[in-house]
This record gives structure tokens, sequence and C-alpha cells, in this order.
DNA sequence: CTCGATCCCTGGACGC
DNA sequence: TGCGTCCAGGGATCGA
């Protein structure tokens, strides 16, 4: 369930607490969500956390290269790089003293040297974590589209308006808005009145505008409540998130709408549930895939 | 290329 | 109390 307000919250969080430290040690558990668990636990010692950044739903853990290593060696360690971190949905990464106990499901624990240790949690293991050269790292985020908070009118309506699928399917697309999950989808679909299964296509400039406008103002508040705590989610200071209380539409299934008063309903959209209000989010007409006789299609 | 379905994983909620 | 079932959902993958 992080998503980009959870994400930049934590990443906020390690930034003040961990940035400037150096990683002694490496130690693993299951590593079925580290892409090169060796590659981990080899080019990680001896480098300092230089910066803690957000990426989309993604943390960077800027790496300084490593203070001992030749220049001229072959294994990239004389040169910066980064540590990728996706909390997937159940994933905590959390410095704490190394004599307090583990909570169950840590995967990954990097010895500080200021005596501390930050560990990966994850029960589910939806989460990953890659060691990647700057190389590497370019090309991988070569992959995502805008960032939510910065993309332009003219560039969301683009991305939006040019595409048949779903309008819901869109803003979870990676690729195409990156950082925007479920919740936040939801959410902002609910401020612009708009259902979410229509398609990009069929929104019109003015509904574009206003969708970013509020896709916008959403995250913004919810970066500033510290974001959303819905199950367990918990930021790097271990303080749950408040924004949960200002949700509209997400998770309020049977309750009344907040503007109309009509019961919010729920059904799968993109194959998430999707939470919206029948009145003010109309549904787009039932799509009959080949039928061009639209003038005597009256249903019953 | 685009789009939708399926699967991964574990804990918690719920029904009996 | 316990057991079975369903659901949460980000994203990789596959097939149409």
């Amino acid at each position: 369930m992080p998503e980009l307000p959870e994400v930049e919250t934590v990443a906020r969080g390690l930034q003040k607490s961990v940035a400037g430290r150096r990683i002694l040690s490496v130690r693993l558990g299951k590593t079925d969500f580290i892409d090169d668990p060796a590659a981990v636990e080899q080019h990680l010692p001896g480098r300092q956390i230089e910066a803690v950044e957000r990426y989309g739903k993604f943390m960077l853990l800027r790496l300084s290269a490593r203070a001992d290593a030749v220049a001229d060696s072959e294994n990239g360690d004389a040169e910066a790089a980064s540590l990728l971190v996706h909390l997937g949905m159940t994933g905590q990464l959390v410095p704490c003293a190394a004599a307090q106990p583990c909570a169950k499901h840590t995967h990954v624990w990097f010895g500080l040297d200021d005596g501390r240790e930050l560990r990966y949690t994850d029960p589910r293991r939806f989460g990953r974590m890659a060691y990647l050269t700057s190389e590497l790292l370019a090309e991988e985020l070569t992959a995502f589209g805008a960032d939510p908070l910065l993309v332009s009118a003219e560039e969301f309506a683009l991305r939006v308006r040019s595409r048949n699928a779903q309008i819901k399917a869109l803003l979870l697309n990676q690729s195409v808005l990156r950082g925007v999950g479920n919740i936040y989808a939801d959410e902002s679909l609910w401020r612009a009145k708009i259902h979410p299964a229509r398609r990009g296509a069929e929104l019109s400039k003015k509904q574009a505008a206003t969708l970013r406008k509020v896709l916008q103002d959403v995250l913004r508040k919810a970066i500033l409540a510290r974001g959303s705590s819905i199950s367990d989610f918990l930021d790097a200071e271990g303080q749950p998130g408040e924004y949960q209380r200002h949700h509209r539409a997400y998770g309020r299934e049977g309750k009344r709408c907040y503007r109309c008063g009509t019961a919010i309903r729920r059904v799968i959209v993109a194959g998430r549930s999707s939470y919206f209000c029948p009145k003010c989010q109309p549904a787009p007409r039932s799509r009959k895939p080949r039928s061009r006789n639209i003038k005597n299609e009256t249903r019953k």
C-alpha cells in the first residue's frame, strides 16, 4: 500500500535519520525479492548513504564510492551507486538500535557506523531491492512515466487522452505516471467526479485538467499528513500516517458520499477494488464491442 | 503495441 | 477454539 505519499514520507524520514551514515555490514535472510543478493552483500559494505530520495514508489539510497576502492578497480566500487528499494505492499525500512529485537519477517540488516541497524521487513515480500550502478539505474528509471506532482497539464492530458484503457488502469500504470496506487487513484477520481471505468480517450480536456489538479492536491495533502495508514504502514520513525481520515471514497463501500449522500460502491476495475459514488461519478455506457446500431439499442 | 487476466505472498477478517 | 475461505494489491508475465 505504500504509494507516492507514503514512500515520500519514509524517504524524508530516512534522509534525516541515516543520510551521512556508512554501511559497515550486510546480513540477508530470505532474498527472493532481491535482484542480485550477492551484489548487495559484496558492494554495500564500506559505502556511505549520501542521500535518500524517492522516485515514483521507489526509494533510492545514493551510495558513495567505497572509500578503500582502488580507482581503476573493475568491480565498480570506486564509483557511486544506488540501492533501489520498493516497499511493495508490506515493506518497511527502519533504522533501530542493533540490540532491539527483530520484527518477524525481517530479511535484510544493514549495520551502520553509529551502531544502529537499518532493517528491511516485508511479510509478503512483494517489495524489491537492487544494487545498481549509475548506468544500470538510469536504464531502470527510463521505464517510468511522469512524476504526478511535476507533470504539466499538457503532458498529463496527452498521456491520458491518447489512451483507450480505463482511466483507473492508466492512473495505476507506472509507465504513465510514477507513484499513484489504488488509494490515491480512487480519491482523485472521486474528487474529479470521473468513473474509474471511463476510457482515457473519453475524457474531455477539462476533465483531464481537473483530474490532474485534484490528483496533485490529494498527493500534496497526503504528504503533509505523512501518508495513509490503512493496515500497517509506518514511516521511518515508526509513526502511522493520518491521511486515511481524509479519504472520501477508498474503503467506504456502503457509506454515504460526502457530496451527495449516495452509498459509495465498490467494483473491480483494472483488477483492483475501486470505490466510487454512482451518482457523482456516472458510469460510462456499457460497451457493446461491435454494435454500431446505436439508435435501436435501447436497454431494458 | 495495447490491454486484460493470472499469479506471487502472508496476515487478518469472517463464517461455521 | 479452530479450520477453511476470501481478500488486500504492486507489478511481472503471458496471451490475444
